[in-house]
DNA sequence: TTGAAAGCGCTAACAA
DNA sequence: TTGTTAGCGCTTTCAA
């Protein structure tokens, strides 16, 4: 009987198919593209002439299951939509795809999710190397995370001692609250948030700038200028109204973070005091809206330290030594949120 | 010979392991976690049970080697540092992580990517479903998507006749506009941005509402308060300071989004001018820092639209019927960034 | 209702 | 340098 011809199914190209019309086995084809040595030069050019006229590549499944490697790596980051996580992992997407790695997100924002995500590792061993995107890590979990044989790289903070790429917080709270103090502010409040996802060193970084500027420069630690919330807009917002209640007010207000100071920014419009003529905000990271709302910050290099990452995480796999790990400079920006004294009666 | 208990290397359970302990056959314990039919139900409970004592999961891979599913959806993203698409991405993942599905992300922010990315599209069969994050597809893209057989979801705008989650965005509009005629505007510049990446509809919505809100209220339409720029803050600070300079200047701005409204509000507040009463501004989407600058915008919901496909995926993925897609209404928030015209000079 | 067997596409010994 | 063989962990006919 002669068979009909049907119309191909969009079936994918196959190593199998390579190989036939390179004219060399499997085995062969999968060295030539998997760019290992003993292959003839002649042949491998071939596989790979028939490889990209076919657009063929390899299935990571495929490839994984037979002991090669998935090219794929997870990114564990608390939530996206902070300008902060977003831009890491952007940067980290970008050079992850540039070196042929694909990204699989791995949302950790919650203790639920958290507990469930470890309880499960072992099952999630499809990828070569996790990052984790300014997500701290504790102990039990990092020794899961190193039983499971991959590559771990640390994004906006450290784990273990796996490579990472970081800024270095106290510096960049130096630099905020050095400028508050340069300008002549003792009276300096500050508005720290306590993330309940972010236990780690991180607010302690900023923290501690904190402290031990006001120490150095021999001005008194005020409990009453020491407010701790949660993070986010609307609790810097609360947080200034408090301390707007104060007998005695601030004369400037050092934020977490951009998004803090401008809840801070907004209270303190709406109570008629003019920035900075009033009273000085300043923030940390340089949010792309700190510049759009003329704020004065520490800038930090996100996209970049998510793009190193990547970098980090290419080399390891490719067998390299990616190197202990990066901190990144941070640098203060003048913006107009910030100036001289005079006094808030 | 006694054998030597050996240190357990930490090896992943496997199904294998399941089914010896369970008493079953591979073949049955398979059935059994995959809610296949005829499974006795003891059975079946049992393999549940011992597969949650050891914290099995399938392999994605072997699963879908074996012609399974993979447990993988892909989103096509432009970028992520912007707050829509990282917003949309969260509740995405958030939902789909619900599912028990993993997200893959795929970055295709420019075009050389873009190209890159289709045409390697067969090889990236190894997801169950891509979702496209505020992405507009050409024809010939979705066709080859469509060659995939995979389930296909829009998010933040729609694909040939896949299922979709997004908003109106002319109604969005016409909600901004109308808002500034209703307070008594005549003379109001449109900021608008055209996306080199961003083909598609959305901007045609946002525009159209324009042009078809003045029409309707009988009030000429000016091309020097037409400004189309690049999407930014920056952008929509230049294009401001572009109006500014008109001999007759606008007395209310709409921007095609908030940020690119905060960059107008920038310029005019460095150029003296006060908000509302000199110049009334408003933008759309609601991002957050809208609220921390007092800024009238056009709410949508970003991450419920991402959480909604996340469930459609979902709903597909399991066999039912998802829908044809769902458009979800915004609303005007007036803040203080708009006023009736009091004049500019 | 259950089990045996085949094979998904690939890589890595081991031979040749 | 290349080919042969044997799985990786799973799902799915087909047979019992």
């Amino acid at each position: 009987m002669i068979p009909v011809v049907s119309a191909p199914t969009e079936r994918a190209v196959n190593l199998a198919d390579v190989a036939r019309l390179a004219g060399v086995s499997p085995a062969t084809a999968s060295r030539a593209l998997g760019g290992h040595p003993h292959v003839a030069a002649a042949t491998r050019e071939r596989v790979l002439r028939i490889a990209d006229e076919l657009s063929y590549v390899v299935s990571p499944d495929a490839s994984r299951l037979a002991g090669g490697r998935t090219g794929r790596v997870a990114a564990l980051v608390p939530h996206l939509s902070r300008w902060y996580f977003a831009a890491l992992v952007d940067g980290l997407a970008g050079a992850l795809r540039a070196a042929g790695l694909d990204l699989l997100l791995h949302p950790v924002g919650d203790a639920d999710d958290r507990v469930e995500y470890f309880r499960r590792l072992p099952a999630r061993r499809a990828v070569d190397a996790i990052v984790t995107v300014a997500f701290p890590v504790d102990d039990a979990e990092r020794e899961r995370l190193e039983g499971l044989d991959v590559t771990v790289v640390a994004v906006g903070g450290q784990v273990g001692s796996h490579p990472f790429v970081t800024i270095d917080d106290e510096a960049a709270g130096r630099q905020a609250v050095d400028h508050l103090i340069h300008l002549g502010h003792s009276r300096i409040a500050m508005i720290e948030t306590l993330d309940p996802e972010q236990r780690g060193d991180q607010p302690a970084g900023r923290r501690l700038a904190y402290e031990r500027a006001l120490a150095d420069a021999g001005h008194p630690l005020d409990p009453d200028l020491d407010c701790t919330v949660e993070w986010g807009g609307e609790e810097g917002a609360d947080a200034m109204a408090r301390l707007l209640g104060l007998r005695h007010p601030p004369t400037a207000v050092y934020a977490h973070s951009d998004e803090v100071a401008l809840g801070a920014v907004r209270t303190l419009r709406r109570a008629g005091l003019r920035i900075p003529a009033d009273v000085s905000v300043i923030g940390i990271d340089d949010d792309p809206l700190a510049a759009l709302t003329d704020l004065t910050t520490v800038h930090q290099p996100v996209r970049e330290q998510g793009t190193l990452a990547g970098h980090m995480v290419a080399t390891a796999l490719s067998g390299s030594d990616p190197g202990p790990g990066i901190v990144l400079p941070t640098r203060l920006v003048v913006r107009g949120s910030t100036a001289p004294p005079r006094g808030l009666r």
